[in-house]
RNA sequence: CGAGCCGUAGCGCAGUUUGGUAGCGCGUCUGCCUUGGGCGCAGAAGGUCGCGAGUUCAAAUCUCGCCGGCUCGACCA
């Protein structure tokens, strides 16, 4: 055994520099390791709050972007709704008040007062509130007193809002990004005439998500029905895309909920049809969170950190300069100058790393554990041969390949004009090679499994998405949960699944008939 | 909320058993030297030891309470 305080030998970085928990040692601590050294968030002096740097903030900022663009294409508005809500506006849907109430932050007081021994402020008991308010977990309700107001007449609808906020639900743990007990979100809440047409948008919103979470999160999402179990609490039917993480996990990426006529009955929100009849509005929400970011993490990044797809990366290229002497520096500056005016011209986002007195090595460590997907190397060797290093941050890996071999495959060394023009295919390459990946990943670890020796088998070797026909009641679910430490995470719409995933069954613990499987896995 | 572990400089930790001057590595700053995968040398700055109360001549160290983090469970649109 080395003493500890003795130099360490081989490769190891010469001094204590920290470095990423493999995910084979530890697969949370890993996670950890990358929020915290991307420098994506921290932990804040709040329980189960958290920080939010500015290099996280970007990619969140990058994530509302895309999505906007696609709420405002598919006919929505932004609006905003107070943080607080009257404790009593909750209680007005009976399942929604059991749903949340465990989990809400209350304010009951206005007003402090100096303690008496001038040690600080205490609550002043003269200020308590008539009624207390709840620091909003979601907010229909608050939603659905003003839709009040607004509704009168089939004319009225639809009314298609979205809002972008924080909410507020006091989480008994909590994980960086996965669950805080404030997160970010956006919640859609819409308002219609018949149920068809909520049905239409609560679907329409769903394949918004897996949309952006395909195709710009490059994540691969199954579509699919929560139990009743699962559902929201005050929804008729809850949708989610749910994601498979590298410790081959489940996690929930979104959700849309129809809400049937619910919260226009608990708000007595009705409208004159065309028929000149009086009826209760239909309605849905969907939102996401700031838990993508998790799940991007965890989908995409390796043990030398961050992987960014190309999409929601605001740096795609960073250029780092090498140089000796004075008179080299001026000679790769120069260069530096050209490239990144041109990448720019390009419309990709560049950053030029001018940090002195830190060696071009450490400057690839760095970049490479923010994952920025491309990174230029400029040396007087490249200048005088009219060349650049580039070197990707992702290649797609092959079968029995190692580590040096990647990492060869990773850098080229190109002509200058060759090198600028390959930026924008290498990038796009990036993109769909890490939703391949990732699509293949999910394909290797789903199952189709049809009896519980299976079941126990799979999940015995490590597990992932077990596609079971299943008619058990609530009940049983909470059983297998118990003994499995798994649960249904949806009932995927058709089209999804391994090969004969939409045929009829039996259920594989009843061995009732079964029309459709369901997907059961770990989960976040 | 239950069990276990933890909280000492920006980060990682030693010191706590047996109370007695606040330590180490990395990072940071200054200068020199370097720079193609985590350079080197010299010097310097940096601390309410998580918070509060108690025991004591004396508390990072002992006692009690609280706060926060991690792991596992319970819980969780």
């Amino acid at each position: 055994m080395a003493n500890p305080s003795s130099k360490s030998s081989g490769k190891a970085p010469a001094g204590g520099t920290t470095r990423i928990t493999p995910r084979a040692t530890d697969y949370s601590k890993w996670y950890l390791d990358i929020v915290e050294q991307a420098q994506l968030a921290d932990h804040s002096a709040v329980r189960g709050c958290m920080v939010i740097r500015p290099y996280g903030y970007s990619i969140w900022e990058k994530m509302q972007r895309e999505l906007d663009q696609r709420f405002k294409d598919t006919g929505h508005q932004n609006a905003y709704f107070p943080l607080f809500i009257p404790v009593s506006f909750l209680s007005r849907e009976a399942r929604h008040v059991e749903g949340f109430a465990k989990e809400c932050a209350v304010v009951t007081h206005h007003r402090l007062r100096a303690k008496t021994d001038k040690s600080g402020v205490e609550v002043d008991p003269e200020s308590r509130l008539e009624e207390p308010l709840i620091v909003r977990p979601t907010s229909e309700t608050i939603i659905w007193s003003a839709y009040k107001q607004w509704i009168q007449s089939y004319r009225d609808l639809p009314i298609l809002i979205n809002q972008w906020a924080n909410v507020v639900r006091w989480e008994m743990r909590t994980r960086l990004f996965l669950r805080t007990a404030e997160f970010l979100w956006q919640e859609g809440h819409t308002a219609h005439a018949t149920e068809a047409e909520a049905l239409e948008e609560t679907r329409r919103m769903l394949e918004v998500y897996r949309d952006f979470a395909e195709n710009i999160m490059a994540m691969p999402v199954l579509r699919g029905e929560k139990t009743p179990g699962e559902r929201f609490a005050g929804a008729l039917e809850t949708f989610s895309i749910e994601g498979m993480m590298q410790d081959r996990k489940a996690l929930q990426a979104g959700t849309s909920h129809y809400l049937g006529q619910n919260f226009a009955r608990a708000f007595d929100v009705q409208f004159l049809n065309a028929q000149g009849q009086l009826e209760h509005v239909y309605a849905s929400s969907w939102g996401v969170s700031t838990r993508l970011i998790g799940g991007l993490i965890m989908t995409h990044s390796d043990d030398a950190g961050l992987i960014l797809p190309p999409k929601l990366a605001g740096i795609h290229a960073v250029i780092v300069p090498i140089y000796k002497t004075d008179e080299e520096k001026t000679k790769v500056y120069a260069e530096c100058e050209k490239v990144m005016a041109e990448i720019k011209a390009q419309g990709h986002g560049v950053h030029w790393d001018k940090r002195e007195g830190l060696s071009p090595g450490s400057k690839y460590y760095d970049w490479e554990i923010r994952g920025v997907p491309l990174r230029i190397e400029i040396g007087p060797r490249d200048v005088d041969s009219g060349k650049l290093v580039l070197v990707r941050r992702f290649v797609l890996e092959q079968p029995g390949e190692n580590e040096k071999a990647l990492r060869m495959r990773k850098k080229q060394i190109l002509s200058r004009q060759e090198a600028l023009a390959s930026i924008t295919p290498a990038l796009a390459e990036m993109q769909q090679q890490l939703f391949q990946r990732a699509l293949a990943f999910r394909q290797k670890n789903s199952r189709l499994i049809n009896s519980m020796g299976e079941y126990d088998e799979f999940f015995k070797q490590g597990g992932g998405f077990a596609w079971v026909h299943w008619a058990g009641t609530q009940e049983d679910e909470e059983t297998m949960a118990k003994q499995h430490q798994t649960s249904i995470r949806n009932i995927p719409l058709p089209g999804q699944g391994p090969e004969g995933s939409d045929a009829p069954g039996v259920c594989i613990l009843t061995g009732k008939p079964s029309a459709r499987r369901v997907v059961m896995s770990q989960s976040y």
